[in-house]
Parts: C-alpha cells; sequence; structure tokens
DNA sequence: CTTAGGGTCTGTAGTAACTACAGGTTCAAG
DNA sequence: CTTGAACCTGTAGTTACTACAGACCCTAAG
C-alpha cells in the first residue's frame, strides 16, 4: 500500500484514490486529530499538501502493522515532537508486539478447543451433535 | 465457567455471580432475543427459571470458543428448531474455525513484519529511528 | 409496621475504528 | 450556462458489551 505522494494539492477523492483509504476514513481522521486540517479551496473543498499526504501515508503504514489509533496518537505526537528517541519508539512498538503475541495465543488456544470438539462431530443428518452437546452442558 | 444451574428461579445478580457473566450483559443478552424475556416477580424482578440459566450457560460456552453473537444466534436458532443436524452444526463450526485460523494468519504476518522492523532498532537515546523511518517512507 | 440498605429496574451514552448515508454546495468540462 | 460528478456537513449504524443516573423493590432488623 506504497502510494505516490502528489507534487501539488489535491482533492480528498484523489488522496483515497492514490493511497487506498477509504475517503470517509480521511475525514475521519482528520476529525479525531491524527490528520490537520488541510488548507480549502475558496469553496471549502479540502486541498491536501504533499507534508498532509505523507502523514496520511505514516497512518496508514502504521495500521496496516496494527498500531490502534491511539498507539498511532503517541508515535505521532513524538514525531511531531521533533525529539523522540529510538528508545520510546521500541518501547511502544514491544508492548504492541507483546499484545499481538497475546492474541495470537489466545486465538491458537480457540482453535485447539474448536478443533477438538469439530473433531467428535461427523456431520450428516444425524439429528444429535457433540458440537451442540459440548455447549449445552458443563464441563 | 462451568456454573451449577439452581433449582428454583434466581435474580440477575445471583445468575451474574453464579455464571461469571457481567451483571449488565444479561440485560443486553435479553434485549437483542439472545436470551428469552423471563418471567417477573410481582414488583418486576426478573427470575430466571433453571431452563434460563441453562441457555445463559449455552450463549457464554460460545462465546468462550469464540462463536460471534450472530453465529450463537444461528446455532442457537437450531437448537430451538429441535430439528437440527449434526453437518448444519458443523458447517457454522468449520466456518467458524476458518476465520479463527485466518485472524491467526493475520496476525502471524503483522507479527513478523513487526519483529523485522523492530529488530533495526537499538532503543537508547538515539535521535533517528529505523521504525520512525519504515513508517514515513514508501518501501 | 417501619425503615434502611442493597439489589434491580429503565433508558441512554460510551468504547474502537470506521462506514454509510441524506440533503445541500462546488467544481470542471462542454 | 448547464450538468453531473465530486465534495461538503452532520448524523447514525456497526460489534459486543460496559457504565452510569435516577427511580423502584425487596428483605431483614427493630
Amino acid at each position: 500500500m506504497a502510494f505516490t505522494v502528489a507534487r501539488g494539492p489535491i482533492k480528498r477523492g484523489e488522496l483515497s484514490k492514490r493511497s487506498g483509504c477509504n475517503i470517509e476514513t480521511i475525514r475521519y481522521y482528520e476529525k479525531i486529530g491524527l490528520l490537520a486540517e488541510p488548507s480549502r479551496s475558496h469553496g471549502g473543498h479540502r486541498l491536501y499538501a504533499p507534508a498532509d499526504q505523507a502523514r496520511l501515508g505514516f497512518i496508514l503504514r502504521g495500521r496496516e502493522l496494527g498500531f490502534s489509533i491511539d498507539e498511532l496518537r503517541s508515535l505521532l505526537s513524538l514525531v511531531d515532537s521533533n525529539a523522540y528517541t529510538c528508545g520510546e519508539v521500541l518501547d511502544l512498538t514491544q508492548s504492541h508486539l507483546d499484545s499481538i503475541r497475546e492474541k495470537i495465543a489466545d486465538l491458537r488456544r480457540l482453535e485447539v478447543m474448536l478443533s477438538e470438539v469439530s473433531a467428535k462431530c461427523q456431520g450428516g443428518d444425524v439429528p444429535d451433535c457433540p458440537i451442540i452437546d459440548a455447549l449445552q452442558d458443563a464441563d
């Protein structure tokens, strides 16, 4: 999802097309303060300068890496402060990585439980099902 | 999270304690139609009969297995119809299992990307960070 | 019988991260 | 100048809960 930043200002529709980001999402990011308010045309249409486009790119790449909006807010405020250190960024990244690993572990447990329970079931037209039984009775 | 179904009718607070389910969630399940409206005391307090308690148990075990509310709705309507077949239940379970496996795969990709990017970063007080660089520049 | 306190009742709003309108305005091509 | 696409705004819907506020009930003690 790398996209080319246009040299001049572009409108929301073109930014959406270039970035692959839903057009409404761009407005949403502005509303919640991730994107600054861009300048406007005479009639009020948003005009995104190259820097605005780059910032959206940052956000989208962050989202692709699974960072939450709040995490991105922190990351962006570090960048905006122009005084971040590698250590601060690494901390954020590490704790994000930890939470992803937890989610994976949770899902794997689910996978095991579900495949165990469904292994007992042969399917077909049988009117009694071990999966339903498992759900109905406390273990 | 197996819990003991009381022989008589119990109120919401006790059902919550026994089941481990948040008291507000019980009302929520009723509101969205997963739980039937229980009978009431003279003054309007909900009284959960053993069958109501068992149904909550079904829902909670289903949630523990990661079934969505909609999937549970389907599962419960199969059970309620009293005419489900093993095949129908297995289908639902399999597609649920598939979506869990997809989520795991997605998260693993994230994990790989994130650990690659953070491996380049040594942390510390360095004012330039490869993680930020990765977010700033299109690959 | 009264009272005090805890439990329950209702409806509503908030969470995360968007997405999808409706009804009106602006822009750009012909 | 017209027309139709793109844009503007605000608001509501999504998932699965959770957390109030303000009123009412229920029960045990006095």
